[in-house]
DNA sequence: ACCTGAACACCGTTCAAGT
DNA sequence: ACCTGAACACCGTTCAAGT
């Protein structure tokens, strides 16, 4: 007798990514998950490979959403710069996750676009790719380490921060 | 009976360093750490409160050789670069896991020496602070993204690598 | 002192049996 | 079709008992 899923594969993504957020990776189980969407673990396995790939898949809606909120950013480098900040606060955990996992070339490609075409617009084509990887280097190195409590040799971070902006600005002008 | 210890927690944490460059640190387990060193898990706990604290020495002796490497180098901002991308290369799963755990105060600020000695001939001692976290922000970002396989959208990441060092020099001398 | 086997709690994953 | 309990392998950790 056929019968309706309890558990959409989008509710289950949901589910992991609260988990993560106030739990860390280490604690999204597949028993927590189930726990959350109202299911038994061993269900899961119908909508997911296993752990990682739920853990990837968490990691790819969160760069998704990254990458749409810099997409109606524009072109301003620092503009691009802040908001990606912005976003590492308020998803800390999430955004280590997404770090750490590899993405499909495609969600890179989309998630670069902003950046690309920011740079391109103040180095050129030729070197747009070298100096949007310089940009993206800095600025996801500068929030993992703060993330990560490696900024605490005194001084004040965001002004650091804006001191990173300002010189990103100053090395692709000349 | 007192018995002499047969494994030292020397011993211990040269196993946990190999496991994690073969296997990554899921392959640390305490069960493959005690089989190198020729005891059984539970006496591991005589050495190592627990897993976490074994992964933590094992990024700290991580971090204090890539520290002896940076002193070694000297005072040029393009060789530490060079140097720190080098290291990544020969050891990228410890060095994932070295920016991934927290460090303590002071193994931070004598891995930070070198670069900040750097930054102070370069842009004076008001800035050195914010320069030095400018450079190491960019060259750990990279080389995260690079081991990570985020450069996989064409071009060439070595040559990308070169254009960062420039750009690095050119915004802390403007 | 240090080492060990046994035990416990917990986790990921599979699968036959239910509806 | 989907869900579940039961089971299996594996892991971290504790601890009483051995030497």
């Amino acid at each position: 007798m056929p019968t309706p899923p309890r558990a959409s594969l989008a509710q289950i993504i949901d589910a992991g990514r609260e988990i993560v957020e106030v739990s860390g990776p280490a604690g999204l189980t597949m028993q927590a998950v189930a726990e959350r969407v109202g299911v038994r673990a061993p269900s899961l396995y119908k909508k997911v490979a296993d752990r990682d790939a739920l853990l990837r898949a968490v990691a790819g809606a969160t760069l998704d959403d990254l990458s749409a909120r810099l997409e109606s950013t524009g072109d301003d480098l620092a503009a691009l710069a802040r908001v990606y900040r912005a976003f590492a606060h308020e998803h800390p955990e999430a955004f280590r996750l997404m770090s750490a996992v590899p993405m499909p070339v495609e969600v890179l490609r989309r998630s670069a676009d902003p950046l690309l075409r920011a740079c391109t617009r103040i180095v050129g084509e030729a070197d747009a790719l070298d100096a949007a990887r310089f940009a993206v280097a800095w600025v996801t190195g500068f929030l993992q380490m703060e993330l990560a409590g490696a900024f605490r040799l005194g001084g004040d971070v965001d002004g650091a921060f804006e001191y990173g902006v300002r010189r990103l600005a100053v090395s692709l002008r000349s």
